[in-house]
DNA sequence: CGGAATCTTGACCATCGGGTCAGGCTCTGG
DNA sequence: CCAGAGCCTGACCCGATGGTCAAGATTCCG
């Protein structure tokens, strides 16, 4: 998930350099991800992080100083992977066909493998953003404008039909994503007590149809 | 939006009948929903409820009990209007395209006129549905069942391309839910402080075209 | 090898927030 | 007009939680 995060039972003496800060600071986020992710920023305790992560409570604060910096070091990371995954699908230079349909099945595979991160950015979008608003009109609207270019130019080409950019972006991460933070919901209605392989396969399905088909993505020559 | 609400500055002393309580409660709730919707669960604090309220604290623990039974109480308000919502569209006697479309646009415009209601259902979903597993497990999935069957008619009667008819409905509700959740998203993206008219109907005809011909909807003869 | 820098941690603190309660007030029905 | 049911609320309680601190252990480096 990130560096190091399993094993390791104890601190070994001998440790390499000064790589104990490095290897500590890991572990406490990849503990926090969970509790985070579950509880939410209001709900996540620290010392049930310090309790998951295996160290003293004081030790969270002694590298993050405060809860809401660990949150936002947490946040930050998610945002990374998420921008890098945008923009390595939607180039001019691929066909629609293929850069749409790889980046729904590169989301939906995200919301399988972790959806922990997609519940920490949805939790954090529905009481309004309130550590990462500066992310979302600045880094964020950049790049979808920039993608939102990619898309006219296909259009222009003729690839694709008329279609609101943004929107498209907006519609495709919440198809995605809801099978990430609604999980609960969707094996419930299902009636799993969890979704598995074929569930996903069944979703990616459905939503790159909705998606090529929707906006009338010829097929790819 | 509920019964009673704005106005109504202090109780009237020559008060009807016994309808205190009911004039109350609805009071209470009124003050809660916008609460919880920002703050969520965990977040949300009864002294901000009751001053939302203008009652002291421990009137809302006279009416409610506990916090838990409040947020209870406005999770099952939310809940039925998302229900009767989809039986009125998703019938058998419409044209596909009608009632998609209808329930497209009908969904579109509560996560405009009702954002909070969306983001308390959301919060709990984030949560893992603590509260309203049975639901979902129960109604919910007899209805989407009920709704599968209306779907799979349609698909016989060449009305619309095959498709996996639960997902088609978890697509529809994460794309008009996500205009109510994530509307801070959405505005700081566009580089507008908040949504307005020509957002929504933006965004509305982008998510009608996207599911109806996404699904191959044939056009309303 | 020795001291400075870094790390570790148990004990402690202040605040917050849900929940309680006893006493007082208001309204209704007889 | 009276009594009791229903309603109201200020003051209080207490567990949970984020954060602090100072003393002690480790590690690093000259």
């Amino acid at each position: 998930m990130h560096g190091a995060e399993a094993g390791r039972p104890t601190r070994r003496r001998g440790a390499p350099a000064g790589s104990i800060r490095q290897d500590s600071m890991a572990r406490i986020l990849a503990a926090a991800e969970p509790v985070f992710a579950r509880a939410g920023f209001e709900g996540a305790a620290m010392a049930e992080i310090a309790a998951a992560a295996g160290l003293p409570k004081a030790n969270l604060h002694y590298y993050f100083g405060t809860k809401e910096r660990l949150y936002r070091a947490l946040l930050e990371e998610v945002l990374a992977t998420w921008l890098a995954e945008a923009a390595d699908w939607i180039v001019p230079h691929r066909h629609p066909a293929e850069a749409l349909g790889g980046y729904v099945r590169a989301k939906m595979a995200l919301s399988r493998t972790r959806p922990q991160a997609s519940r920490i950015f949805a939790g954090e979008l529905l009481r309004g953003a309130p550590h990462i608003l500066e992310f979302l009109g600045g880094e964020l609207r950049r790049q979808v404008t920039a993608m939102s270019a990619v898309i006219e130019g296909w259009v222009a080409a003729g690839l694709m039909d008329p279609i609101a950019p943004p929107h498209l972006f907006f519609t495709i991460w919440a198809m995605t994503q809801t099978y990430a933070d609604f999980a609960v919901q969707v094996a419930a209605v299902l009636g799993k007590p969890a979704l598995d392989e074929d569930d996903f396969a069944a979703a990616t399905e459905t939503v790159a149809a909705l998606v090529l088909k929707g906006a009338g993505v010829r097929a790819h020559p």
